[in-house]
DNA sequence: ACACAACTGTCAAATAGTTTACAATTGACT
DNA sequence: AGTCAATTGTAAACTATTTGACAGTTGTGT
């Protein structure tokens, strides 16, 4: 599926693992394998046994979970580069959510054990899984802060603008401004009306009137934005 | 102060650093000090260099950030035993909320320095806060997951039952009755509308039909939960 | 070139929530 | 016992959002 050596590329290719000592990073490398996803399919169900951490290598991975009534409450989704699953992993406990393929996806997986096993071999190695789950943490909180004190344009702003830096949603304003946003998402009004918990007519109307006032253009499936620093003023307040 | 064996009580008083050999808690006690806050003073804001780990002893610490327009968003409250300000500690970034004392309050202190020392020294003390963060990321997943697909009343529920097993929010159920939770919540019906991001009027309407319907019982300045049985239902769907 | 599904745009009626305003109650302090 | 601030209860006008319905548009696949 993928050689040692594109394997070992893949661990490293990201801020996150790559300074480990190289024999860590060969043993580490040694465990991962690639998983092929089809459209829609389901990697792991909200109340699953932890079986692996993850990277995101192609495609889309929809993190989200249902409602009794079948309501689809989506968190967020992740794209090539992230990691995740993470939490079941470290504390053992069932996932929080689902995570279903959204397109075609391949995954890099690290089995539960081999990562365990090698966690207590390497106590050092901690310390990036420590900084994995901090910036979990500050994205999670500035999620939370957000549906706690901004209006629903506001909160909409807000979406735009995480969905645009994805991957690796920044709340420090250094990393915001570090790498160029892309100017295109890929999203449905219908999506972003689940993410948001409103309705799919008031996303409409909200996008209509920040399209009058050339922040962003309207397409089918997808949004550019047209002038980010607007819409930041938006989440302000 | 305290003296040194109150503070190594304080620091294995809790499932969290109970299970650390007897030398690092030394260590790790020999460098804690306690520090009293008056109600109101300002233990850190956002923005600011990370300093310490704290624990809450006596009082209760009010986490939440305020908006350009003075608008103050209640993320939540810390009681006796939690544990809190990890994640600026760990990856040394900024503060991400303001931390008020609401109360009268006594704080346990970690200071920063000392704290990364030990961890470079003994780095089997990381797993022990991993186990920390995830806790707190699991409570913010899941405070996430219901703003993103409950009613008003369904977040006024849930909200009602985080604060009702507070400290120690709890996700899993079998957590969830372990402990007894507490019938009593101290918390204003103004509170609950800026945790919520709701009007007070609202939450006043809201938990009135609560109380009609015998699930709790509005007092001047706390809530009485009467069925929590009923009270969870809601937060279903 | 056509059919179909997914997505977008729009409207009107119904519902939910906010705002403003004021009165009543409770607890703390003197 | 009396004052004051904090909290709760209530109502009416206003605004925002949902719901249901339907038409138009775009992309995909045959």
């Amino acid at each position: 599926m993928a050689s040692f050596d594109e394997i070992k590329y893949l661990l490293t290719d990201n801020e996150w693992l790559s300074s480990l000592p190289e024999p860590i990073l060969e043993k580490l490398a040694s465990s991962c394998h690639v998983k092929s996803l089809n459209q829609g399919q389901l990697l792991f169900a909200k109340g699953d046994e932890p079986r692996g951490l993850y990277r995101v290598l192609k495609g889309k991975m929809r993190v989200s979970s249902f409602t009794t009534d079948g309501k689809e409450a989506l968190l967020t989704w992740l794209e090539p580069g992230q990691w995740f699953g993470e939490i079941s992993l470290f504390d053992g406990l069932p996932r929080t959510h689902d995570s279903h393929a959204q397109i075609d996806s391949q995954l890099l997986v690290l089995p539960s054990n081999d990562f365990t096993q090698l966690l207590s071999k390497h106590p050092e190695l901690y310390k990036h899984v420590v900084i994995l789950l901090c910036q979990k943490l500050r994205q999670s909180f500035t999620l939370l802060e957000d549906t706690a004190s901004l209006s629903t344009k506001g909160q909409l702003a807000r979406r735009l603008i995480l969905l645009c830096n994805n991957p690796n949603l920044s709340t420090s304003h250094i990393d915001a401004h570090a790498k160029a946003p892309l100017t295109r998402i890929t999203v449905s009004q219908d999506s972003l009306a689940s993410m948001l918990n409103i309705s799919r007519q008031t996303v409409n109307k909200l996008l209509q009137e920040l399209q009058k006032n050339r922040i962003i253009a309207l397409h089918y499936g997808h949004i550019d934005i047209i002038d980010m620093v607007q819409l930041e003023t938006l989440t302000v307040r």
